[in-house]
DNA sequence: TCACTCATGTTGACACCGTAAACATACACG
DNA sequence: CGTGTATGTTTACGGTGTCAACATGAGTGA
């Protein structure tokens, strides 16, 4: 029931009210309750209202999913201002940890980010901006690593990309339910370890069988 | 338009049928397509027919699944077929190699194998036995190379989920078009290329740093 | 101050969807 | 042959995304 201070005819600022209505059936009802007509009678007003702001679903969704890079974003930093003179390889296994995090606790927005709307992705500039930023981070602090010899001379974009796998597998299984072997620790807890373990054994890896470097 | 040999009343297959048509749809038209109302027409058959076969559309969906689970262990097990005496390492990264093949040609099915349906996965044993047994060959691959001393002595959950989280974010990661960077390997290549880099960086990784040992 | 414009919200309609209840058919088994 | 039951159909309901036509009222320029 977000509605603007008056109950005026016009609402005054409709859109954000919708992608926060959004975002809070989604952590409420799951993603089956993210209608259009739901979030609209949540928002009090009119179920076409939602198209003088959004093309149709599919925009609002990239509303939202843009949001969510934001916050994941915003996570990683936050994190990384906590240890503000850690070294390289620390700073890459913060982010795996924010990262792993971000996605455990926020299930369904974590889902959302990463649904067949991203196939189209130049549909939706903010939305591949918000994605490229997250990266981003990620792909800098590898560099880094590289750079001060804390990583194995691999191509960045490799080892990057190779960390954001382990960390996206690693949060959609759980967030599947697909971890279920009770030996296993616990969700946030398994990020860590898996970020330690990727960080650890990558420093030992023989960057002469690495590909790429010819 | 599969129908049975016979036009009678009775179709004779509906089930298979249905499946066939759903795995049809999916790959031409992607998931959006998947509706219960449209299946029935392509199978030619009334809307609630369906019902005789599915309690409802994620039953349905569930049995779509538990076909991609088959689908993928066969694909896992046709190419361990095709090197019988590889060494326990090279048959784990011929589990990989496979996993990441099948999951990237069959981008709609695979992404449906991992739908919020898996979530209460007791209402699904078929689909749990499944999933479960596409997860035992990758467990038990890690089990021999840890046995034979090609992989560190960390406990095999750890390093099995690892290795799934791996392949299942490159694969998924891959199918959501979010990796564009140019310098990358093409799809099936970099599942080839995580898979070595994994298995050759977890050769030297330092057991006594492993968690799980006490 | 007033009239006009246009962004914003509403009404009504349409096709489609998943699903339930009641009914029809015809295969299989006594 | 008779009948029970698995299978398919008809009809109906409430929900959804979206379009077209209309209503409102806030802001602006005369």
């Amino acid at each position: 029931m977000i509605k603007a201070a008056t109950d005026s005819y016009h609402h005054g600022n409709l859109r954000d009210a919708l992608v926060q209505a959004a975002l809070d059936a989604l952590e409420q009802d799951g993603p089956a309750a993210l209608s259009l007509r739901s979030l609209a009678r949540a928002v009090g007003v009119s179920p076409t209202a939602v198209y003088r702001h959004f093309a149709n679903k599919d925009d609002l969704m990239a509303a939202i999913a843009t949001e969510g890079f934001e916050g994941l974003s915003g996570e990683m930093t936050r994190r990384l201002a906590g240890e503000p003179d850690a070294p390289a390889l620390r700073r890459l296994m913060i982010l795996g940890e924010g990262y792993s995090g971000y996605a455990m606790s926020h299930p369904a927005h974590y889902r959302l980010m990463f649904g067949k709307r991203m196939v189209n992705k130049d549909d939706y500039p903010a939305l591949a901006r918000a994605a490229a930023h997250s990266y981003g981070m990620l792909e800098h602090a590898v560099a880094e690593a590289v750079a001060t010899g804390e990583l194995p001379d691999v191509p960045v974009p490799l080892l990057s990309t190779m960390a954001w796998s382990l960390m996206h597998g690693l949060s959609s299984l759980h967030n599947d339910g697909m971890l279920n072997d009770p030996s296993l620790p616990r969700g946030d807890a398994l990020g860590e370890t898996f970020t330690r373990m990727l960080a650890e054994s990558l420093r030992h890896y023989s960057s002469d069988v690495a590909p790429g470097k010819e």
